[in-house]
DNA sequence: AAGTCGTGGAC
DNA sequence: TGTCCAAGACT
């Protein structure tokens, strides 16, 4: 005999005292007063790998739903539009997913978004997970779902000593997850599951002497859960770019690969004269952390393939990653921080 | 099927 | 300073 109740076998309180607490303790979010499938999936791909500050707080959401509020604008939007309201966000290949996304919605769905799991999963950076919350949150179908915060919540109820990552590990929490989904209300079901491992299953040290499903888990040491793969070592690499101006206007150089394609950044320098440095400083992508130096043109370049004079009044309107929107404020509009 | 893709906040 | 990580998906 088990300690203590099993939660798939005792399923249907388990749900009811996960939805009992999210009905008293769940937060109010912009995307939880709507059933508006586009609004979901919008908000969705912008939570993918980020914090829930960044989408609220810095507005993405709010812009983003305000110019393009429905699926035949952002089919219809240009595709600066939308990298642009994406800026800062990081990962732009959501941006450009939810784009095709949404032409593949008015080309070949005639405009009707989709509502069963096989025709969301077919859609451009839209996987297991998302499918599951678009049609848990607008449609209210029964589809499970597992994010980090699932799994932490999964591995530590179950007691789970397998890598959550690894393909073993993953298959296991998707069971699960499907195991204790309930019938009705699916909606705060997974809602309530997301936002517990969120806000009490914590990783580190979790509250537990707050948690409405204390009595259903088997964690004995729930601080050290999950486990998880190692992470690849820091590479430390090096990035040198020139910072060209002529006549108001500024070289850039628009990114070509099959990931970064359409975002702009400073031309590297290759083989061409530099004169001072005018701004040095790091950032970190994946596991590279980059030492970035910005390098006076010695002499006005011309430009090469992929880059383009940028007037610079209209910087703003050309999409560029965080670091070297940075960089270039930094060089174009010194402040005088002496004083701190 | 590992490797890749951003960012900024917490500790 | 470094490490971990946050509502993953794609190749």
């Amino acid at each position: 005999m088990p300690a203590r109740p099993d939660a798939i076998a005792d399923r249907h309180a388990f749900q009811q005292a996960l939805v009992q607490w999210f009905h008293q303790e769940g937060k109010d979010y912009p995307w939880r007063r709507t059933t508006d499938p586009y609004a979901v999936l919008v908000s969705e791909m912008m939570l993918q790998q980020t914090t829930l500050a960044m989408v609220l707080e810095r507005g993405h959401y709010s812009r983003w739903m305000q110019s393009l509020p429905d699926v035949a604008s952002l089919a219809a939007a240009p595709e600066s539009l939308v990298l642009s309201l994406w800026e800062g966000l990081g990962y732009y290949n959501r941006a450009r997913n939810l784009q095709k996304t949404a032409q593949v919605i008015i080309d070949r769905h005639h405009g009707v978004f989709p509502t069963s799991l096989p025709e969301l999963l077919a859609l451009p950076g839209i996987g297991r997970y998302t499918a599951g919350a678009v049609m848990s949150f607008a449609f209210n179908l029964p589809a499970p779902l597992v994010d980090g915060n699932v799994a932490r919540v999964l591995a530590r109820l179950m007691d789970f000593h397998i890598e959550i990552d690894s393909p073993t590990g993953q298959r296991q929490l998707w069971k699960w997850a499907e195991g204790l989904l309930p019938t009705q209300d699916v909606r705060s079901y997974n809602s309530a599951l997301m936002e517990l491992g969120q806000r009490l299953c914590t990783p580190g040290t979790p509250s537990c002497l707050l948690c409405p499903v204390r009595p259903w888990c088997q964690a004995t040491h729930p601080s050290t859960l999950p486990l998880k793969k190692p992470r690849r070592p820091v590479v430390a690499v090096e990035e040198d770019v020139l910072v060209a101006r002529h006549n108001g206007k500024i070289l850039l150089h628009q990114e070509q690969g099959k990931r970064r394609r359409g975002l702009w950044k400073l031309p590297a320098v290759h083989d061409r004269k530099i004169g001072s440095l005018l701004w040095s400083g790091h950032y970190t992508i994946t596991h590279h952390h980059v030492s970035l130096r910005l390098h006076a043109a010695a002499e006005t370049p011309v430009a090469q393939t992929d880059e383009s004079w940028i007037v610079e009044t209209e910087l703003a309107d050309w999409p560029m990653p965080s670091p070297f929107r940075r960089a270039l404020n930094a060089v174009l509009h010194p402040v005088d921080d002496s004083n701190h």
